[in-house]
RNA sequence: CGGGGAGUGGCGCAGCUUGGUUAGCGCGCCUGCUUUGGGAGCAGGAGGCCGCGGGUUCGAAUCCCGCCUCCCCGACCA
């Protein structure tokens, strides 16, 4: 068939028209558009995968869609595996239900809400607790009806107040969100390690390397928390790691071993010490010549109910605001101002909880407590105290761990050092227990005949946000390199010359028959753009058709994953098994359910 | 919200300090010819409320004021 290149008519018939680059929505870009700095989001904007329309707004494009439904695609077969259906919540949802559960209040600017034309208070959905236990107590009324997993795939918003790099932190996104009901905890427990699988194997099939990590329960609630941490400097997370024993934790919850103290020292007599200029722990250490560790600092944080806190850590070490808000129990901490601080009688830089009475709960890192004679600030600007002793000096309201873990301090569980590392949170599992179901009046009864609340567990995964990991994760130079099982397509054929044309509809009907889905540029382009673009849009397997490559017996083949450009000459009877072998996990195999354990 | 940076054709940038023809360059785009294995060559074109509003001035992309948007750092964040 003779194939016009020039004149935009249809360049080919039949089934091919599926697949045409021509059809493509979206211009590849040899430069990034400035701002776009994360490597892997410049590829993606690049490669005319996704277009931002607004801060942490995205229009996913034809590629990048592909990729998702791939991804979805694996999502859905391991929760259906681990015994979950699928449905959809709204995205539009009445504020009635979220200050039922008294997150109207609780989560702040995040959630965006707005008014319906019956001035009606609305908010969009960010997760959806809520809706869930409202479904459950009106659709489950006996514990022969647990347990139960539902999930879904849908839209969120989270006003987020700094969205950033990309993809990875964006205001509008998909996430595969689930919901757990069962009868007590032990039925949670069960729930709760199957999904940590469940997510085991959706993180492996998508070839993201993931850790599980425990975590803060956060604005969630609940008992228990894993989250699924991909290790990567442009995270904003910091985990604890050991790789000794395998402790991993978030750092909002980590706990290290405790500094060996000498609790046989002597305690002496407090004594005022003119300290000029030493508004900080380090000059303060210079100006009296002795070890940080020697000091104690206060921190000033009020609570979103109007609590006063003085923090006393060791001068070393650092506050964990999150170990100190659940202590607490307060939903948020902020800085006390220099005024506040003040009217508690402290003088910041040179602060004391010495004298500060019942104005604020006095918080003492249990390091500071078991340690002798610190110095600590007077309350006097140039002054500080040495010989501070808790206990005696002054009776603190609470003795508790309320520092950060530190890269080097040792393992709480084996005494190795621990090493720090930045991690993106790609999935997270919660234990939920009964704070949504208790609120929203979501009971069972019992084989007793006895009322219980309906015990509940949340999962979540960021879709969009995975997709970016990935691309981050698998990429080079060039562009990205899809795992063969998300590719936008199985793959990318270049057309060289009248020849090549030609010789198309022979080569795609045998890939198309084979089941194998095939990109081809149909541009007419030059052979080196087309290969460019072949290897922006990332495609497991290359595939080019001249007159060069049907002199030597067939079709060009290379791998997108393999690092140079050597490629070998496929006959075009061979063709379908050799990619086929080469993108062997990208036909989804059906998943068996699991057996329990 | 605090600190920093940037808004000029689809993308990347220059011009602005020191106001003055028609706002320029590379890529991309359109037409023609030549080309066809790693982002072609030649020729001819199209495309700009120079982010928005106000002010100064005979005259503003350029100077002044206000606002908006985007990016980075921090605060914040399931």
């Amino acid at each position: 068939m003779a194939v016009d290149r020039h004149t935009g008519s249809p360049r080919h018939t039949g089934s091919l028209g599926r697949m045409r680059m021509s059809q493509l929505f979206g211009t590849t870009l040899r430069e990034a558009p400035s701002g776009a700095e994360t490597p892997g989001y410049q590829l993606l904007l690049r490669g005319a995968f996704i277009r931002q329309l607004g801060q942490g707004i995205f229009a996913y494009l034809p590629l990048a869609w592909r990729v998702m439904r791939r991804i979805e695609d694996i999502m859905r077969e391991e929760m259906d595996a681990a015994g979950g259906v699928e449905l959809s919540m709204p995205v539009v949802q009445p504020a009635e239900i979220w200050k039922r559960s008294g997150r109207y209040e609780s989560v702040g600017p995040e959630m965006a809400r707005f008014s319906d034309r019956r001035d009606r208070p609305v908010v969009l959905a960010m997760t959806n607790e809520e809706v869930v236990a409202m479904l459950a107590e009106s659709e489950i009324q006996s514990w022969r009806q647990l347990p139960k997993l539902v999930y879904q795939i849908q839209l969120k918003f989270r006003d987020d107040p700094r969205p950033r790099a990309g993809l990875i932190r964006a205001r509008e996104f998909t996430m595969k969100d689930a919901y757990s009901l069962d009868r007590d905890d032990a039925g949670l427990d069960l729930q709760y390690k199957r999904l940590r699988q469940a997510y085991d194997e959706i993180f492996r099939r998508c070839e993201l390397p993931v850790i599980a990590v425990a975590a803060d329960v956060g604005m969630m609630g609940g008992t228990e928390a894993h989250e699924f941490m991909y290790l990567n400097p442009l995270g904003e997370d910091t985990i604890v790691l050991c790789d000794s024993c395998g402790y991993a934790q978030n750092r909002q919850v980590a706990r290290a071993g405790r500094p060996v103290i000498d609790a046989t020292e002597q305690s002496r007599p407090l004594e005022r010490v003119e300290t000029p200029d030493t508004p900080t722990i380090a000059s303060l250490s210079d100006f009296l010549g002795i070890e940080q560790t020697r000091t104690a600092k206060v921190v000033f944080m009020a609570t979103d109910d109007g609590r006063f806190v003085v923090a006393v850590v060791r001068g070393d070490m650092q506050l964990n605001e999150t170990k100190l808000a659940n202590l607490l129990h307060a939903a948020e901490l902020r800085p006390m101002r220099t005024e506040e601080i003040e009217s508690i009688g402290c003088v910041a830089g040179y602060a004391s909880p010495i004298g500060v009475g019942d104005r604020a709960t006095v918080v003492v890192d249990e390091v500071v407590a078991e340690s002798r004679n610190l110095v600590a600030g007077a309350n006097e600007e140039g002054w500080h105290l040495r010989n501070v002793n808790v206990g005696r000096d002054f009776t603190p309201d609470v003795v508790a761990d309320i520092t950060a873990a530190e890269e080097g301090q040792p393992c709480i569980d084996c005494g190795a050092p621990l090493r720090t590392e930045r991690s993106v949170e790609v999935g997270n599992i919660f234990k939920l227990g009964t704070r949504y179901t208790s609120l929203l009046g979501a009971a069972y009864l019992a084989e007793d005949g006895t009322e219980h609340p309906i015990v509940m567990g949340s999962y979540g995964i960021g879709t969009g946000r995975l997709f970016a990991c990935i691309a981050e994760e698998h990429r080079d130079e060039r562009g990205v390199r899809w795992p063969a099982a998300l590719a936008p397509f199985a793959a990318c054929l270049c057309v060289i010359g009248d020849e090549g044309f030609a010789a198309l509809d022979g080569v795609v009907g045998v890939l198309e028959s084979a089941g194998l889905d095939v990109l081809v540029d149909d541009r007419g382009e030059r052979p080196g753009v087309q290969f460019a673009d072949a290897e922006l849009i990332g495609s497991p397997v290359l595939l080019t058709v001249s007159r060069r490559s049907l002199e030597s017996g067939g079709v060009e083949a290379r791998l997108r994953s393999a690092e140079g450009r050597d490629s070998t000459i496929v006959p075009v009877a061979d063709l379908a098994t050799w990619v086929a072998g080469r993108v062997g996990d990208r036909r989804l195999t059906p998943v068996r359910p699991r057996s329990d354990g």
